[in-house]
Order: C-alpha cells, then structure tokens, then sequence
DNA sequence: TTTAGGG
DNA sequence: CCCTAAA
C-alpha cells in the first residue's frame, strides 16, 4: 500500500465540505462527537504537570510518575482481513519538548518507522492534537514501534499565569530531536501531500469549528478560571452558575454562550474543589487537604497549592501561592500502559494516530486509576494527608510517586477527574467499546463560597495566553479541534462518545404546570398573543425564576396539544376544560391574526378583550389536528 | 437575547 | 425540558 495514497484518503477525510448534510439533530450529533473529541484532547493536555519551584534547578527536585508495565512496542497484527491491531505498550508524557510554536505542547507520536511531521502551523493544528506523521518507505502500515507518545508539560516558577512556553531549558532540550525528526523528511512527493493535508485542514472551517475553537480558547480557560474562583480578570465577577440560571433576564451573554458552562450547570450545593476547601488552603495545614474532590486534584495548602483540573472539558492547571510552606512536587513523566487498538487496514495514517489518541484520551479522561506511593509504599488510604503520610513541607518529594493503572473504577488517591466512579475501560476491546465515556461530573463552584484569598491561577495546556486579554482573540491560539471526528473517522473509530446526561449538564428538575400556572399562562397568552414569550413571561411569570419564557412557550405548545386530544389521552393533572378551551381560542385566534397581519403584531390592544376571540368559534379554523 | 421548532 | 438555528 502506497503510502502517498493513504495520505491523500486523509486529506479527503478532511475534506468536511464533502461532508453530506444531514438534518439539523443529525448534524448536532456529528458536531457533538466532535466537541467529545475536543474534550478528550484537552483532557489528554491537562495531564500536564507543573511544578512550583522558582529555581531552575526544580527539575532535578522532580518526582518521577511510573507506570506498570514499559514496553514500547506496537505489535501490529492482522486480524481476519483488514483489521490491524495495534498494541501500544506504553505511552510516555515527557516533561517538556520543543519551545517552537504551538507544536511544543502537540503529543508526539515517535515511531521507528513513522516520523513525526512539524510545520503545521498553529492555526492549523492548534495545540494538544497529534501532529502530521508521514511514514517512511518502511511503514508497508506490520510491524511498527511506536516508541512513545509525549506530551510535554508545563513547568512555571513564579506562580503567574503562564503559558506552557515559560518552559525554557528544558524544553530547549528536546527541542532539536523532534525538530530533526520533522525536517529530515526529503521525500517531495510526501511533503507535497502533507501539504496538501495541511490546507485541507485549512480550509476546514466552519461556524461550528470555530465555535468549537472559541470555546476552546483563551476565553474557554478564563472561563475554567473564573469557575474556579480565581481568575482577576476585568470581569471579576464570578457569578453562581445557578444564580445565573435563576435569573432568566439577567444573565450576561458571555456566559450563556458559554457552551462548556452548561456542563458544569448543576446544583448550588456543588461547589468546586477550591471553593470549599478555601478556608482549609488559607490556613496553611495540610491536614485540611481535602481528600476527595470533584473535579480536580488540589496539592498542597499552604504557600503553594497546585491544583490540577482535569475533566472533560479539558484540563487546568492552576497554582497559588499562599502564606506558608507546601509540597512542592512536580511529575516529569508517567507512562501509560498498554492499550489495545484495533483499526481497519484501510484505516489512514492519520486515523490512526487520532485512534490512538482517542484512546489514550479516554484512557486519561476517566480511565485510570492512581495510586500513590510515598516511601514506596503504596498510600491507600485516601483520607490520609500528606503529612499524615510522610510528606512534609519543602521537601523534594523524591519519596512521592505515583502509579497509573488502566481500567476499572477508580480507586483513585488523587483524583484526576472525578469522585464519580469512572467508568471501567477495557483497554484491550477498546475499540469496540460502547461504554459510555467516564461520567465527569463538574460541578460549578459557587461564587459566594470562592475564598477570593486565594488567588490561584491558572495554566491552560495552551501557549501564550494572557490574564487580563478579554478579546477572545484567542481563537487561533485555541486548542484547535482536532479534525479526529471526520466522518472517517468516525467510521474506523467507533468509540461510543455518546455522552451520558450527567456528563452533559444536569437537566432541570421537571415541575409541572400547575392549574393555576396554566391560567396565569393562558391569560397572558390571551392578551399577549402566542409569539411573545418574553413579555408573558415578564407579565405572569416575572417572580417565578425557574419558568422561563422558553418553559413558558413550551407549556404553550403542550396545552395546545392537550387541548386538541381527547381526555383519555391526557396526562398529568387534569387541566381544567375550560382553561383547554381558552388555550384553543386564543391559539386559534393568534393563529388567524398572525396569518392576517404577517407578523404585524405588535403590542396592541389584548384579545382578551377582544370580541372577535370570545366571541367566534375561532377555535376549529384555529386548531389543525 | 428571543423566537420557533424539533428532539 | 433540552437544544439550537435564525432572527
């Protein structure tokens, strides 16, 4: 198989204008899967580590994460006809890599016999994603090593928002090997179809990719930030999710466009890691660590607090500086054990190192177990504290370590995602799975219990962006959504990104229409017309926070299908016939006006009042069906 | 932000 | 109730 010629099926697999369009919900599904995948990446980029060190010389304080099991081979077998099988024994996530643009922070795929691509631009990969990897003569797709997947990671000394790019030396280290292993490549033919590729991929814009990108972009994590209670940007205003939710008219836009917000949607009781363990950080001990979190990992309480984020929505990493002493602890590398991936032979290149990636990421995003280690003993129990366990402020931690085990639900020590149970994953039918991905339940902080002290801040896995920038201007310095979902894909990869509710946001408690909500609502709709949510819900509903004007319309559209079916078929509780026959004669009324006026409306006279309602029998001509 | 409709 | 295209 002609290399050249899988290249070319990837740059059609990215061709998303040939992409047929489907109905709306059909497309809303494909676009959902894509936002899944951008999760997962920036899930797969949030397991970056950082570490609190001012020195230059922190590095060399650093803990290392090992894994179980290390063996870097892929073994790659055929399976039946066309399926290949790969079996990537281990993943490592270097502590740093090139400081060359966005590619610094994209998890390379190394093999022997497939390199690594850079050149992509940001604009066109954006971090997080894996690069462009061409394929040498050798890659005729059997046996090849993948010898590790890196992903660097942030290390910031001074406790300020920064990019992973205040990585110096040792990214400078690293720089060279993947910088060479890019450029050696003299083969025309596939520069020009990686080019190809490329462009391609620019063109793969659309409205909902730039969505997707925006929400992705530096606004995204100002956004995390501001959840988190510790963001200080112009809008400091860090608002309650639910409050926002209560008051229907008040909130500001920026947080309902926020998409990634209407996950984290939930109770009010919910609040964040940081947000209730302030008091506990504030005070500087250690034994008011929490043990069990949310969404997150928080390390350390006193003069340095890490806290590492990760959850669906992507990764965080945040540090403060407090008061007093703390664990000072950084992760150079962990590996991931073996994962088992089965894709068709016809499967590209590209495909499969999305499949990998994918793979890796659910792995990462809810997969795994952690475990930690300190004197070489395993710590089990999760209400331990730090110092309870041996670890002490200041010292280097080279006694912590921790263990990364695939699968199962989570025994975690540290959380990485979630206190939910995650969700087991069998790494070895990972490609078939249709488990739900690993239920993320974020849970808004409360704007009221944030310990503005504080003051944590934060590292998107993201290059350059900056506290106070409000222009989501970002967007080119987005996380760029990987183009892994195409329909290709999709097709080779059939993980189940279906979402579970819970992962989504939380739905809203249902509460029935009572009669007397029905008559409020029938009344102002009578006046108003049908058309004119807002003011009915201004008019009858103004108090009641938890109707909107959307419920409203809603109860509208269902009274009016309650009204047209016969009794029996009814549900719920009974609503009075006479109220059922306003709700026909005003819908057959509003109908008919709004068919004779086009639209004209306006806020004229009421039809309560109006003869021409109460009079005629409006209703038959009004109601179809 | 609101409206309108499908899910 | 949710979601979202369109206005």
């Amino acid at each position: 198989m002609v290399f050249k010629r899988k290249l070319d099926c990837v740059s059609v697999g990215f061709d998303y204008p040939n992409i047929p369009k489907a109905p709306r919900s059909c497309r809303r599904k494909v676009i959902n899967k894509r936002t899944d995948a951008m999760d997962l990446l920036a899930s797969l980029a949030g397991k970056l580590l950082e570490e609190c060190e001012s020195s230059s010389s922190a590095s060399s304080n650093a803990f290392e994460v090992n894994m179980n099991t290390h063996r870097k081979e892929i073994k790659q077998e055929d399976d039946d006809h066309d399926k290949k099988t790969c079996v990537v024994n281990s993943f490592s996530f270097p502590d740093d890599d090139d400081d060359d643009g966005v590619l610094e922070r994209t998890p390379v795929c190394e093999t022997k016999n497939v390199k690594c691509e850079e050149g992509v631009t940001e604009e066109e990969t954006g971090g997080g994603r894996f690069e462009q990897v061409e394929a040498t003569g050798g890659f005729v797709t059997d046996t090849c090593k993948l010898e590790e997947a890196t992903v660097p990671r942030t290390v910031c000394g001074d406790g300020e928002l920064k990019s992973p790019s205040c990585v110096d030396g040792s990214l400078a280290r690293r720089q060279g090997n993947h910088t060479k292993l890019g450029r050696d490549d003299d083969d025309d033919e596939k520069l020009y179809s990686y080019h190809k590729f490329s462009n391609k991929f620019k063109s793969y814009r659309s409205p909902t990719i730039r969505r997707i990108r925006k929400s992705l972009s530096s606004q995204y994590w100002k956004q995390m930030a501001k959840d988190l209670g510790h963001y200080r940007g112009a809008d400091a205003g860090v608002k309650s999710v639910y409050r926002k939710r209560k008051s229907c008219y008040g909130y500001n836009a920026a947080w309902q466009r926020e998409t990634i917000y209407k996950r984290r949607r939930s109770s009010p009781e919910r609040s964040s890691v940081v947000t209730s363990d302030g008091g506990g950080i504030s005070s500087g001990s250690v034994s008011k660590l929490p043990e069990k979190r949310d969404s997150g990992w928080l390390f350390c309480n006193s003069s340095s607090v890490i806290f590492i984020f990760s959850c669906l929505n992507g990764p965080l990493i945040s540090k403060g500086f407090f008061s007093c002493c703390a664990v000072k602890l950084s992760i150079k590398s962990f590996r991931i054990p073996e994962l088992f991936i089965e894709v068709p032979e016809t499967a590209t290149v590209g495909s499969l190192k999305r499949t990998v990636m994918e793979a890796v990421s659910v792995l990462l995003s809810g997969g795994i177990r952690v475990g930690v280690v300190v004197h070489g003993k395993k710590v089990r129990d999760d209400k331990k504290t730090l110092s309870q366990t041996g670890i002490s402020c200041g010292e280097n931690l080279t006694n912590l370590g921790f263990t990364l085990e695939p699968g199962g639900p989570s025994k975690v020590h540290v959380p990485l995602c979630s206190q939910d149970p995650l969700v087991p994953i069998d790494p070895t039918n990972l490609s078939e799975r249709s488990a739900a991905p690993p239920t993320l339940d974020t849970k808004p902080p409360q704007a009221d219990d944030v310990d503005n002290n504080n003051h944590l801040e934060l590292v998107p896995y993201q290059k350059e962006i900056t506290v106070g920038e409000e222009e989501p201007s970002s967007d080119t310095r987005a996380i760029v959504p990987l183009p892994a979902l195409e329909v290709e894909a999709l097709a080779v990869v059939p993980l189940s990104q279906k979402p579970k509710r819970t992962e989504l946001a939380q739905r809203r408690t249902r509460r029935p229409f009572s009669v007397t909500e029905v008559e409020a609502l029938v009344q102002a709709v009578e006046e108003l017309g049908t058309g004119r949510w807002r003011d009915v819900k201004l008019r009858a509903f103004e108090s009641a926070d938890h109707r909107t004007y959307v419920d409203l319309k809603d109860k509208w559209k269902t009274l009016v299908h309650t009204a047209s079916i016969s009794p029996q078929q009814r549900r719920g509780e009974p609503v009075p016939q006479e109220l059922l026959d306003r709700v026909l004669r005003a819908y057959g009324y509003w109908s008919q006006r709004q068919g004779k006026h086009q639209g004209k409306g306006g806020g004229g006279g009421g039809a309560h009042k109006d003869a021409d309602m109460n009079r005629g029998r409006v209703v038959e001509s009004g109601v179809s069906v």
